[in-house]
DNA sequence: CGCGCATCTGACAACGTTGTCCAGGCTCTA
DNA sequence: TAGAGCCTGGACAACGTTGTCAGATGCGCG
């Protein structure tokens, strides 16, 4: 009967003042070498002053025991804990996927583990998800924000948790911010459909409060105003980001008195719903799309888009709140990295209808 | 001169006795509020006992001075960390993500924060993490495995990490293991392609000392030997799966003196490479990948693939993980979890040639 | 042979929290 | 009004580790 056989154990542990699990410590080895607790220490952390005879003793004892160095005490006692934390939106989505291991190499560089949690787009999710993660005591945090204000974080980065914002800004606190120049991105990709002879031109995005999507909202504006056309309200859609609503959009902006010959797609979930419903369409559609999608080349047509390095975000970000650790750094920073038009056939197909 | 700065600040936390970025503790709301340590403790964990005004009281010292418990020490005294660690091949990869974004969820519904990290298919780094996972108190472990030798986490389960092994079986120890049915699904993507008429076809997999990898070749074998179709050397190719060499292997299966007309694909990454190649050849030659990949639908023809339930297999090994730590389960299983054809084009194109 | 020095070792406190236990003050009842 | 019992609050030890410091041991040299 297991379950009495468990119950047996813990009753056991109660017993004998160690709680369940039960692990070897220090003193637990140090009693078995037949040496001091300190001595234990300086082994396993390879520290000097030990004579190989006594180090040999020592070693044999933990391996014995299976002894492991419990890292809380240390954290306690030494108040770092060589971990970072990652909060971001959704660790399945494809954007995130590299961009968290890009920050997690970093780490690894510095010997510090990540820690992740994914928001969901939720404000308050991310701030509780943030300070659980000060509670641990990481020693720095990137976060993808989901609110806009982060003023719950003063306190914490006040008592020295590195802290940097990632593809989007800080919310009313002064810190260090890594983005992709969206504004500048979607105003190429606009361009670049102006270019090849497109004025009805459709935007489908995010919700404005969220400022990639209100700066890439920007850029197709202003790259509509210095090609003097004047947008229509049904041309843009600024939404969730759900299929449903999506296609709907799209089909709308198709199908209205002034229909549109191309649009941009405000990030990649967008983008693939956007596909799905040009493919379904009889006259060819132009599509240009912010962020890069796996074979985006194998389409027919390819699809041409304005690509940001997920990768290059994490790591410039990551390696920058290890240099607020190291002190070598001074004022929080914002800090854009480029875009890249890659054009694959859809966004330069011409106008129809 | 930002080093003399530091040094000073080191100076001052000597003197006064704390160290850098010296956090208020529940002893500094103690002081402050006039109150008993234990007093400030029972506030902070809600605990009874407190009358209301005592308990404004703390929470203002609280806020005027931006306490945050410390989890670390509360660890230490508990014995439980409220973390988990998963150790995956690589986060970047599309087909993990979903996986650890549903381990997290149902830490979160646990209260449990994840804490992960990328072997890079490296049985040694495997293993560096795992027990840097374990050192840090984690109290369970999901485990992507890379190598095929586990024992070193003996001592960390016989000390009570809850342990599961998911996509690939633990190595020479009794643990708990989630699985796709690679075997069975490898076999009937095969046996699709072989009931549309092949008798020539490919098989481009990894490494056969990667389980997952060994299992799907298993099923192709099985397949070709039910239809009495004898396996000619030259249609496998078992070993890295990057393009490159992904490409020569098709490229070389395709051009021989019996060349095939379907290859079947051993994973989403040999699957994308297959694509580009099928792509540039001038008559269609079938496709079946293992692993759904996105847009899959959209490429002319579709793909079809057995597809694997990525989020599934973490939500199940995840959920086993903390039904070991609730104490309601016996002795390790094997759950293996069904794959799914999904027929999109690719698979039921004829032989052609 | 004794002294000083270098090397090695261990006792002890501290990190910040929680569990245990006891003291004091209050209320309620007889 | 006295006593019982309850409620609130606080002192103290413990969790497992590391830093400090002092003691012990052995060695070389005068």
């Amino acid at each position: 009967m297991p379950e009495t056989t468990r119950r047996a154990d813990r009753h056991a542990d109660r017993l004998s003042g160690t709680r369940y699990g039960n692990r070897p410590t220090m003193k637990d080895v140090a009693a078995r070498a037949g040496v001091g607790l300190k001595t234990v220490s300086r082994v396993v952390n390879g520290e000097p002053g030990v004579t190989p005879d006594t180090e040999r003793r020592v070693q044999e004892a933990i391996d014995a025991l299976g002894f492991r160095r419990n890292d809380s005490a240390r954290v306690l006692r030494k108040g770092r804990t060589a971990s970072i934390g990652l909060v971001l939106e959704d660790l399945a989505d494809p954007f995130y996927g590299p961009l968290s291991r890009a920050v997690e190499e970093v780490a690894r560089a510095h010997g510090a583990l990540l820690i992740n949690g994914s928001s969901a787009e939720d404000p308050e999710r991310e701030q509780e998800l943030a300070l659980a993660l000060c509670a641990r005591r990481v020693d720095g945090l990137v976060v993808i924000p989901a609110g806009d204000d982060h003023r719950y974080l003063e306190p914490e980065i006040r008592a020295g948790v590195a802290t940097v914002f990632v593809d989007r800004p800080a919310g009313k606190i002064d810190a260090d911010v890594v983005l992709s120049d969206n504004y500048g991105g979607a105003r190429d990709g606009v361009s670049h459909l102006i270019a090849h002879g497109h004025r009805r031109i459709g935007f489908i995005g995010d919700m404005p409060r969220i400022h990639t999507a209100a700066e890439r909202l920007r850029g197709y504006r202003a790259a509509m105003e210095d090609a003097g056309i004047p947008v229509e309200g049904q041309w843009m859609s600024l939404g969730a980001t759900d299929p449903v609503r999506v296609r709907r959009a799209a089909e709308d902006m198709l199908s209205g008195p002034t229909p549109v010959t191309a649009i941009f797609a405000g990030n990649n979930r967008v983008t693939v719903t956007v596909i799905r419903v040009l493919a379904e369409q009889s006259r060819p559609v132009a599509l240009v799309g912010f962020d890069d999608i796996e074979l985006a080349d194998l389409l027919q047509p390819g699809v041409t888009v304005v690509a940001q390095d997920a990768a290059a975000l994490g790591r410039t970000a990551a390696e920058r709140l290890f240099r607020q650790l190291d002190g070598s750094l001074v004022a929080p920073e914002r800090i854009e990295l480029p875009t890249r038009l890659i054009t694959r056939g859809s966004g330069e197909l011409p106008p129809a209808g």
